[in-house]
RNA sequence: CGGGAUGUAGCUCAGCUUGGUAGAGCGCUUGCUUUGGGAGCAAGAAGUCGCAGGUUCAAAUCCUGUCAUCCCGACCA
């Protein structure tokens, strides 16, 4: 197939290379845009699955919005609108004529859910609501990358409105923790869990939560975000009820949003000099069949087939690469670019020793138990054990990777050299004050990532970064 | 948005300094031989030299502009 450069010499190289080389996306005639291709779409649809059945497990429904947002509505919340401004598009013609009112392509959408919400709300009794959209945003970037930021890119948006902040509040909670769950269990990818510093926050939230990933090369990848809104988007929007007290109140709401950014973390986490590493959970095709065919040998093929089929039956995704203008070896090679977990290779040697040769890609070419070969009849039972195996050795690796990033300062010049030098999350105990995070920016271009609260033990403790009396333990990195 | 680099066949690139009408390898097509880690030989097809202007008898090559991609920084949910 086609080389790619090691990851551990040139990481963006290499993050870029195998994107488009094992086919995930192109990049596309407008500038900052990528098109997803099938094997791409296929794993954003592996992660929109994991997602959607945990949504709907916990009462949510989908629904759709529209993609054009009135300039007028988008203005309400005056702090949302000032936090999004510089990054929106415009539409400013249609039919061949000037509208008399710009409409905004949704950089999100709280504007115009908040908006139905008014109309579709008169009663404690109609709440909550808690819907979902699968949606396209668009945010006009600077500097773009294939998943990690892209003008147009792929995401679900949550916004629930509930009578209670109580209530509102947990919802936000609730839907932190299914993310967490289905990153690190799903996707494999470990992660900070955390409450956002006030520069870092969603324009128009009262908390924002977040996910925080650690790529290879020390700097974070925020991979969701969980917002608690309180009233403010109720008030901009005058989403009201008649509480059971008879009184008319504003609703509190939340949003909650996951984007195949997610992918994007994923593909630099577990990536090798190979290409894709695919958690067998998020990976389109679990088990790829590697006819090995000399001259006309149609037995081999049959018996690839019938595998094939036996797996599938099994509840196995899995394909048989059937091409005969390629050589195995180069099957081999296209099949690790793509990242699929198991190869299982059938010659007539196999056939007639009635086995199979399986071949996992987690570990590097040539480990210990990296090529096994396996009974024909006990293939089932062996592949569920080894793609758990897989998924969890993964995970495993990723964990040991963020632990190796996780580090600590006791002082001042060390906290900002381990920010400069990109040594990972650098946690210290915090003053949680704007002034202090800008200047630790400023110096090292490292931000807070999240937040989470001072341990009882950790008292009495001062800001590492400015000396005031330390609130929080922060979370510090560059990031994506 | 600032600094740097790049744009020539599907891909990777040479050619540009010193203008003279386009090349290589890989890939692709066909045939034969091959096939347990990226096959070999032979023949063949394939490019408005990113785009738009300008200079010139003549531009891939020189000049201006513009678009896109990559790297670094700034910005950014």
């Amino acid at each position: 197939m086609k080389e790619i450069p090691p990851k551990s010499e040139d990481l963006s190289s290499w993050y870029t290379a195998v994107c488009l080389k094992a086919e995930l996306v192109s990049y596309a005639p407008v500038r900052g845009c990528v098109v997803l291709r099938p094997y791409g779409f296929a794993l954003w649809e592996r992660l929109q699955a994991a997602l959607d059945v945990r949504f709907k497990e916990t009462g949510h429904e989908n629904a759709y919005f529209p993609l054009l947002i009135p300039e007028s509505l988008l203005a309400k919340e005056g702090e949302h609108i000032e936090g999004f401004a510089p990054e929106v598009a415009w539409v400013t013609q249609g039919g061949g004529e000037t509208l008399p009112e710009r409409l905004a392509i949704r950089p999100t959408s709280e504007v115009i859910i908040g908006t139905m919400y008014a109309q579709w709300i008169q009663s404690y009794r109609d709440l909550p609501i808690l819907i979902n959209q699968w949606a396209n945003v668009m945010r006009w970037e600077k500097a773009t990358r294939p998943f990690l930021r892209t003008l147009e890119f792929l995401w679900q948006e949550g916004h629930t409105a509930h009578a209670t902040e109580q209530e509102a509040q947990a919802e936000a909670a609730q839907m932190l923790g299914i993310y967490r769950e289905v990153a690190e269990g799903t996707v494999a990818v470990p992660v900070v869990v955390g409450e956002k510093s006030s520069s870092e926050r969603f324009a128009g939230a009262n908390h924002t939560f977040s996910l925080e990933a650690l790529m290879p090369d020390g700097k974070a990848l925020q991979s969701a975000t969980s917002h608690e809104l309180g009233q403010n988007f109720s008030r901009a929007y005058d989403i009201t009820f008649a509480d059971t007290d008879q009184q008319v109140k504003h609703v509190w709401t939340t949003s909650w949003g996951m984007s195949w950014r997610m992918l994007g973390a994923m593909i630099m986490v577990h990536g090798d000099d190979r290409g894709l590493r695919l958690p067998p959970k998020m990976a389109p095709i679990e088990v790829m069949i590697i006819p090995i065919v000399r001259g006309e040998e149609p037995a081999v093929l049959a018996a690839a087939q019938a595998l094939a089929q036996e797996l599938r039956a099994a509840g196995r995704r899995v394909r048989v690469d059937e091409r005969d203008d390629k050589k195995p070896g180069f099957k081999f090679a296209d099949a690790d670019m793509r990242g699929i977990p198991v190869r299982i290779e059938v010659g007539a040697r196999d056939l007639a020793n009635g086995e199979l040769v399986v071949v996992r890609r987690d570990q590097e070419r040539g480990a210990e138990g990296t090529k096994v070969t396996v009974a024909r009849d006990a293939i089932v039972t062996h592949l569920a054990t080894l793609l758990n195996e897989i998924q969890a050795s993964l995970f495993a690796q990723a964990q040991a990777q963020l632990a190796r990033g996780l580090v600590t300062a006791e002082h001042r010049d060390d906290f900002l050299r381990l920010c400069r030098e990109r040594a990972g999350l650098v946690e210290i105990p915090w003053c949680d004050q704007p002034a202090c995070e800008a200047a630790v920016k400023a110096e090292t271009s490292a931000t807070t990532r999240n937040l989470r609260p001072l341990g009882v033990d950790q008292q009495p403790a001062r800001c590492v970064a400015c000396g005031e009396p330390a609130r929080v333990r922060a979370y510090f990195a560059q990031s994506y």
